[in-house]
DNA sequence: GTTATTTACTTAAACGTTTAAGTAAATAAA
DNA sequence: TTTATTTACTTAAACGTTTAAGTAAATAAC
């Protein structure tokens, strides 16, 4: 191979050099500028190609004030849904060639605030990001809007704050969740969730309390049952415990994990499902089917949504324009019955 | 607020005039610099946390090269083992104020070949990758190396480069798996598995072949069925056909989402499991315990493979001088059996 | 009291791109 | 034939850091 390289690392002004041609021309070269002559261009090419030359990003970054990165901010990454907005993103993001950050707040509030607080650098061009539950203080996503970052959410939204969202109707999902249950039969319906500020869970909370209502079923506090938002043993136990004192007949379940803890619960209790008890969960778990029972899910729309909120993000970024703060999209999600609301 | 800033980004020369000092000052001093004074560093640290000043990082990563940036290559997210890994990589590196960029392959040879060709341009310090099932040619990844990108390789490694790599005992589980099905009284054991060059699907039925050989039970290449490496109704249809034909009595699946699908192929033949038919299944899956049935589970340590692969990743980025070629990770996996193999 | 060393800074170049502005040659317009 | 325009380049500055090298003032050594 006679490539002049020697192994090194080559860069534009090594190319250059190798083609007797000034940097400016290589770079206008590489992106097709009119400025350059097709043959040049080719030559230009060709070389690079030859060369394995890859433009330095930083460089690129710096000067352009642009670093084609997109920072995806998110709870946790074990959870199906979540990793399906993530397949989402990048069946968009991928085809565009913009990389992605991951960052995980584990659900803390100020993991959230100093991942935030570093985007104000230039590192990413937008973020797009659901936020942690108990963020209740948004001071940190307004800074970073005033600093010019287009924020898109999606799933968890502040609804307060002016800016783009990808939701889903939680609100009606839990309520005719609720309503499932109720017309199959149950009578004492407990809601296990999640304490947070975010409006899916309140969202979810409302449309439970609503069907209840409707059905002139009195339900007070004692029917909800605030887990941790992590799978551990500890939830297992309080779903345990508050089935063993308000003996409900249904439970509906706000967050994937929960499944499995209401379950292992149930199986410890020989509590049957759906005899004794029915439930509703909302996930995206693949293995929905083929729990014991089949599990009757709300089926939120990940991959779509992560679609979603990318391609606002990116008609943003590509000018057309379009004011991020009046983007509200709200997919349905689908009610997936299954035995475990069965009779 | 008297920030003389106008709300407009602040960079470093920004920060220099509104403290009277260059910014080589404002540099070393916000890295605690010996050549600064204590007095200084403090009204500089304290001048920048009051005008959010965060460093540019494509500019620092221009001039230092280094991007505090890592790959994370995997075939797939949707799929608790890797996001379990990311977890894993997270709890370290996000410590060490490393960011990471993920890239999907979808198991796609040619998407992993151009991928890490642009690793070569500086924009991560190094790669953690889980190759692509289908990647036999290496030399995109030799490549990389010489360019002196080091690479670390976890689950999914090419054996025959001289490369760190984080593994399970693949071979072993499937040989300890495949001993449990035949002690149970399995008789017929079936493969089901993904094709691929990768080691870990290789060694897998390597595993499964030597527990066989040694229970003298005689296995063709019929007990052995391929299946695309995604959750696709065609695997179902493919397991079905297989066991509607092969009539085994047992069960290895090497691929989580495999799992499903050989449920739900049960289901539809009317197949018990344990009764008729035994499963043990590679999966990280929380659902396995609330499964109908309870699933055995060969359950990988994705969270420590994570963690060993950045770990040695750090190692050598910090200048320890390890030589990555020579570290080689071998972690346990586990077997949980549960009642699908029980009787 | 002169010289050497230390302290606490500054100057300026460099990292690898992109792009506005400039230019010489070729072609078109008058 | 002269002038205007177009073509195909080059020059040089800029992006925001980091750092080697330099320096003036203060302190220490002798």
């Amino acid at each position: 191979m006679e490539d002049n390289t020697n192994g090194k690392k080559i860069n534009m002004k090594a190319l250059a050099k190798v083609l007797n041609l000034s940097t400016a021309t290589i770079s206008k070269a590489l992106r097709d500028s009119y400025d350059i002559s097709e043959q040049t261009k080719a030559r230009v090419k060709e070389a690079a190609d030859r060369l394995n030359y890859v433009a330095n990003p930083h460089a690129s970054s710096l000067r352009k004030h642009l670093s084609n990165t997109i920072a995806i901010v998110i709870p946790e990454i074990a959870d199906s849904f979540f990793s399906q907005v993530i397949n989402g993103i990048e069946s968009i993001a991928g085809k565009e060639k913009y990389h992605f950050l991951i960052y995980l707040t584990h659900d803390s509030y100020e993991r959230e605030v100093s991942i935030l607080n570093e985007f104000t650098s230039g590192r990413v061009d937008g973020v797009l990001i659901s936020v942690a539950s108990n963020t209740s203080d948004t001071a940190h996503i307004s800074k970073l809007q005033q600093a010019g970052i287009p924020i898109v959410f999606f799933d968890r939204d502040c609804a307060q704050l002016p800016a783009a969202s990808v939701t889903t109707d939680d609100f009606n999902s839990a309520y005719l969740a609720t309503n499932h249950l109720v017309e199959q039969g149950c009578k004492k319906i407990s809601l296990i969730t999640v304490q947070g500020y975010v409006s899916i869970f309140s969202s979810r909370e409302e449309g439970y309390r609503k069907a209840l209502m409707e059905h002139a079923i009195v339900s007070g506090s004692s029917d909800i049952v605030y887990c941790a938002n992590k799978y551990t043993d500890g939830n297992i136990t309080l779903i345990s415990e508050h089935m063993a004192s308000a003996r409900p007949d249904g439970l509906l379940l706000t967050v994937e994990h929960l499944a499995t803890s209401a379950y292992l619960a149930c199986h410890q209790m020989k509590l049957r499902i759906p005899q004794d008890i029915k439930i509703v969960c909302f996930t995206n778990q693949i293995t929905a089917p083929v729990l014991d029972p089949p599990l009757t899910t709300i089926l939120q729309p990940a991959f779509e949504m992560g679609q979603k909120a990318v391609g606002l993000l990116f008609e943003y970024l590509s000018h057309n324009y379009i004011k991020l703060e009046e983007e509200h999209f709200v997919l349905p999600s689908r009610l997936v019955t299954r035995e475990s609301t069965g009779n």
